[in-house]
DNA sequence: AATGAATGAGAATTCATTCAT
DNA sequence: AATGAATGAATTCTCATTCAT
């Protein structure tokens, strides 16, 4: 353990320090030898520390979405109903700490990477179905249980577009804006359907 | 440069190559030689007809985009009142022609490079501006007139995210089942807000 | 005669359009696009009157000299005496159509080509037997014959010293003022060792 | 960079090897490859230590100057007078460590880039400062102050006129001639104008 | 643990030159 | 005669990665 923590605490800051390099550099320009500039450290340490680079960049993105899962886990902790908890999962992914412009460009360009990098690829299907998981156990108190898994995909999916809009930095988007969207979206979907009203 | 037709004929060529290799290859992994090798000619031709990678990629995209436009406009003349032009726009966004993982691969990996090339954002902004409109004219017949921008972004961040979702491979999704989320998602979101039920 | 006159005027022009771009581009810079595009003409056609690259530029070095060659030819003639002949071959190297920087400029970048092109290597050798030569028949009418060779070789090498500076272009240098400089120097070179005088 | 013992070692290895193959190879023949492999390293090593290729001529131009450099301030310390100054200068010019063919070929090489490379100007500007600033020290004791700077300049172009014939190598010269006809040409330019003699 | 020297693979780009039209 | 399409060789430069210290 004591071995180790000067270890983690140097993966923690390349990893961090990789995140920020991406968030200005993107995936093409963020060299290790930026990414140990950027942590005060040696181009030799990095790949000391994490295999290689591919490595490195998925720790990045693990570490990147762990705050904003804890974001969104703190809120759902003081949630009591089924739709202030839906209201909290949205409003953790637009928390002004993180719906911003080069976050979002980071979080694009590591996207960009999924397809080529299984490793990646795992991490990301991992965040999508804690969202997803999260996202359904609160529609189940909501809606009829056949339209869980469509309004849990349409929820997820719009806040990843919201973030990709974002992330092209092509028009500006705030993130109390933003959130609203979702939210309005996502009342409007569970409403539709709702006896009194034809569904669709 | 002339436009004589082989030299129009060849632009083509290259740029589909272009294409067909980030699909495949990534951004990162799409070389002048392989795009050159999957066109059936010469590294050097590919310079001869584009100034350089980027803008070969430049092509590629606003290339890309053309036929998904075409697409969305034939639809759009076919369509008679608003409801039907905001499902052709929806429709054509789906179309099993292009929502295809090769396809929103590619898309994604071009998304990518957005912040970094002037010139491939001025492309992105034009595209979002075309859907933008045409949801907009739209809309302007449906729904009052402060909920027109909000409901158009709506609705085209949504099919952003799941073309991201699709791009990412990480889960599958068919044309189908994405389009109808969409054209749910559009009718819940006009009605909401009707007279008779409770806005938000 | 007919046939080549077409031919020869084309030839001027590219040899002109290859000295021009060399003015501006150096030897690295100046593309047979470049010159072509210069002569207005295409790029196919350059190697179509010159073999290739060398050629162009050898000719190139040839014309350049000609014209200063024939100035230099014109005021000798109107020399009368030895002096004056003198005279007349310093100051047609200095003449201000042609001592201007972008043509010492040109010059020089041929000449850095000299030590690796043989041909390049005997023109140059022509041009310097001319002045030689030119210098010393006049001098042999001034000085005793063991001088004229170290003299005339003096001459041509600080004429030649000049123009590198030009070239160069690190220093302002007006014609008259180099020229003024040379004609003293021979004057100085010619007087010394005269009787009367000790010289060295 | 750290100044550390072996960085610049390998500097230095590197730079004497790009001047090596400057001299053999032209500027457009001394390709990086050329330089490591003379060098007895990695083409990857080269951009390690300098920035870039020009960087590396640079380097090179500055280093081969500065033993020259040396060479007249060594000579000029054993001068008494003023005339042996001026004979020092001179003399340095043309020791037989330095005044050779591929030496001068190689000062050619990079004169002829001066005109496109800013950093590669200054350092000429520095040469010529330094050999006209000593030049017109020793000159300010011999002649009236009107004539040192013209003086001056005759000298060092004359020299420099000198270098250029041998970097052309289009005639034989050896240090002991070429020295010589400048001390007698400096001598004489230098009597020039002295009292009991008609100036100009 | 840390450094940075060294390597070498790979990529974009530039151009002279050839050739079909 | 003239064009410009096509080729491919050559070169600079960038980087991940390895290794000696």
């Amino acid at each position: 353990m004591k071995l180790t923590s000067i270890n983690t605490l140097r993966r923690t800051e390349l990893r961090r320090a990789a995140f920020a390099v991406l968030q200005t550099e993107g995936v093409a320009g963020a060299t290790l030898e930026k990414v140990a500039a950027h942590a005060g450290a040696s181009k030799g340490i990095v790949l000391h520390y994490f295999k290689n680079k591919q490595e490195l960049f998925e720790h990045a993105m693990r570490e990147a979405n762990k705050e904003l899962a804890e974001d969104v886990a703190a809120r759902l902790k003081k949630a009591r109903t089924a739709s202030e908890r839906i209201e909290a999962i949205i409003a953790g992914n637009f928390d002004g700490r993180f719906f911003k412009p080069p976050m979002a460009h980071a979080w694009l360009q590591l996207c960009a990477e999924v397809p080529r990098d299984p490793q990646l690829a795992r991490i990301q299907r991992v965040i999508h179905a804690r969202m997803h998981s999260n996202l359904s156990n609160a529609l189940r108190e909501l809606v009829e249980s056949d339209r869980v898994q469509p309004i849990a995909l349409s929820i997820s999916a719009f806040i990843d577009g919201l973030w990709l809009r974002l992330g092209l930095g092509t028009q500006t988007l705030v993130p109390e804006e933003a959130e609203a969207l979702v939210q309005q979206f996502a009342r409007a979907l569970i409403d539709t359907g709702k006896p009194g009203r034809p569904g669709n």
